[in-house]
DNA sequence: GTCTATAGTCGGATAGAC
DNA sequence: GTCTATCCGACTATAGAC
């Protein structure tokens, strides 16, 4: 892939152009039956734009892959630093409540990424991709959600008092990881069984009450059990 | 869509054998990006075979639907008709334990239905459903996911307080079951998290004994709070 | 009922004008 | 750097032979 790496103001104005245009088309469509014309229509950018910036549609789709690792980094940044901070400093065993609160923190953070609606088409991308990964997948795991997840799973350990490391403590913080995502990747079967006709504001909110309950009681359930 | 409704043993084979190769090309590729081509070869059909049998490519995708919705019915039978009795027939306090274990039931069944290995295909083409409905999700949520979902809310509202019907209730329901899903929609992730190379049958008994224990500890910490 | 051949459409990529 | 015109391959659907 030779990606043009210009940088008059026009060039990267256009660049970013097809970028967004290209989140919406492939988020809707998957990588391929989105069809570079809808894309390059979208981002108002003639066709040979594409071939011409990003060497190809597939050199195009990994650009919005980097992209999107590149927001999600972007965004959990201070949240990993403070959890970094605590992680480091805390070693006694008095800093339980901050730990939850960092803990809550980095979940809830995680679920306003996926649910705030502009950014459907990028949990839409990022699904498609832990259905059927390509090297996109990598990409945006390897730069920007394995250093989420590694730093939950180890809060989790020093909340719980589950080994750090341990496999098994890594399958839970995936089970609870799981209730925030299924508001995203099961969100057609909470609509449906819900009445809802989207999630808004409001609905919004009833969600986050329910998985703010759900982590306080697992997490403090699985203290009790693996503390003692 | 007309399908051809012809009964000769051929006939129904090819049909039968247009359909599998279907979930799994459909289940790979999505509906747009599948092409009959593919389909029909892997099913050693004619590719005229599909327009003669489902009408067009839609119909076929539809039809496959159909399938899908037909074995998770037959699938989940047995529980609903469990459930169904439970409901119907105790109206007293006494059998809470009964109650727990039927949600278990629903939740591990429906674990047991996503993560096989042979559903693989059939997750996949649901999930897609979910991220971007069509009128196959319609079809298979009204005939098969929704009687599972409604009955497992009852079973929550009753366990654990929380009053039947109500939002609130559909959505910690909705949420314990995201732990169960999160397994299949955010497979890759536990994947690379984990170092695993697959979801083999140890890997699938540690996830199932973490759910186990989610399961309890949420829905007594439920409880707690909600029947007094 | 089953198949081959093909019509008609749309896709990604590129050559070459400006 | 930007755009138009076009090539060529792949797709769905169908007409018509057997």
């Amino acid at each position: 892939m030779s990606v043009n790496t210009t940088n008059t103001p026009r060039g990267e104005q256009a660049k970013l152009a097809l970028l967004e245009a290209a989140i919406e088309i492939f988020g809707l469509n998957g990588p391929n039956s989105a069809t570079t014309r809808q894309i390059a229509q979208r981002a108002d950018q003639n066709i040979a734009a594409i071939a011409y910036y990003f060497g190809s549609k597939d050199g195009l789709y990994l650009a919005v892959a980097q992209h999107i690792a590149d927001i999600i980094r972007d965004e959990f940044r201070p949240v990993i630093e403070e959890i970094d901070l605590f992680l480091a400093n805390s070693a006694d065993e008095r800093d339980e409540s901050r730990c939850l609160q960092l803990i809550e923190l980095s979940f809830l953070a995680y679920n306003e990424l996926v649910l705030k609606k502009s950014n459907i088409n990028i949990s839409r991308i990022m699904s498609r991709e832990q259905l059927i990964p390509t090297k996109a997948y990598t990409l945006i795991h390897e730069q920007a959600l394995s250093a989420i997840f590694t730093r939950q799973a180890r809060l989790v350990a020093r909340y719980t008092g589950l080994p750090d490391g341990h496999i098994n403590t890594l399958i839970h913080t995936h089970a609870l990881m799981g209730e925030i995502l299924s508001f995203r990747l099961a969100r057609e079967n909470l609509l449906r069984q819900t009445g809802w006709d989207n999630i808004g504001p409001k609905e919004y909110d009833m969600i986050n009450d329910v998985l703010r309950e759900h982590i306080r009681l697992l997490l403090s359930g699985l203290k009790q059990h693996y503390r003692n």
